[in-house]
DNA sequence: TCGAGTGATGTCAGGCGCTGACATCACTCA
DNA sequence: TGAGTGATGTCAGCGCCTGACATCACTCGA
């Protein structure tokens, strides 16, 4: 991440993330499938959270129940893991590039699809479980937007709820 | 897309292409930004037929007037480019291979961005028109799923209209 | 204690995607 | 007729990524 925030995303050679390491170009290699991947490597662990809160979540709950139980707990697990600050300065590298923003969209859509197969593997049917997973990661994406926005104070767990909120009157109303 | 069919998008080389074209590889490069491109040279005309229909929308309709408008200019304009089966053939290609997903969620993300820009140039409100960004392109995607599914006869312009509908119907119960 | 097995890393060669720089050629138009 | 323009070819080269093999540290059971 220095260097890609000093000379650019493309401008930096694997190569030389590899020296910055220590290690061998071939090394890197063995760690991420591809150039990209160095800033999505923890994706996957964030994909684990969601699907293990959406299957740990009380059976009795309303239907609403396991989706804020995937919200809280991948918020928070966002926000604890390296912070805010690290958030900005990695968002700001990914906006900066159209081959990372194309990555991050696959790592979004993926996330839906994992809610929507977790929602699914509760009983769930296909059509709300796949409305389901889009509306999680749509709130998701929303609340992480403003949290990272210059000035913001408030927790992403609460941002993530308030948009949710949103989102239910809006439906609600119908307009 | 015959090469891409019968060897795999990652197994054909750009030198093939180009071989089987008649021209040379780096003529392909002047043409397509990309190895992937060569699979979504027509999208930034799509994107003009929607931002077209949007801009060109009869001013007192209803709010919803101009989504319809490019919803019903888009799917015939998709119709009558290369037909069904040629989009049939196209999807196969492009799900059966991860990068080419990816480039499909770029250029989807990069459609709901243009509806958006075309209706705050109408005088939308930010937030309604980013919300309806992406309702247009839901439906757009949702339908064209359907319209290529085997079997299906339906017109594209059809089930757009259908799926439109029944997302409002979805918001104005407000379940 | 030793030797086999295992996993992480280094080394090397090489294919493929993609680009810059320059040359060529057909075509247009004053 | 000759200058200008745009599309293409040619060539060299960088950077991404992979397969194959060697090396080394570490573990664990005989």
């Amino acid at each position: 991440m220095e260097l890609f925030a000093e000379d650019g995303f493309e401008a930096t050679t694997v190569a030389g993330i590899a020296a910055r390491a220590g290690v061998t170009e071939r090394t890197f290699f063995r760690h991420f499938a591809d150039k990209r991947e160095v800033l999505f490597a923890g994706e996957s662990l964030l994909e684990k959270v969601f699907v293990d809160a959406i299957a740990n979540a009380p059976a009795g709950a309303p239907p609403a129940g396991p989706l804020l139980a995937a919200l809280d707990a991948g918020g928070r697990a966002l926000q604890d893991e390296r912070g805010r600050d690290h958030a900005r300065a990695r968002n700001e590298i990914i906006t900066a590039n159209e081959q990372l923003r194309e990555r991050e969209l696959l790592k979004l859509a993926k996330l839906s699809h994992a809610v929507t197969t977790a929602l699914v593997e509760r009983g769930v049917a296909d059509v709300t479980a796949c409305l389901a997973g889009e509306l999680v990661v749509l709130v998701f994406r929303t609340a992480f937007t403003r949290w990272i926005a210059p000035g913001e104070t408030r927790d992403l767990v609460e941002l993530q709820r308030e948009g949710f909120a949103a989102v239910n009157d809006l439906a609600r109303t119908g307009t």
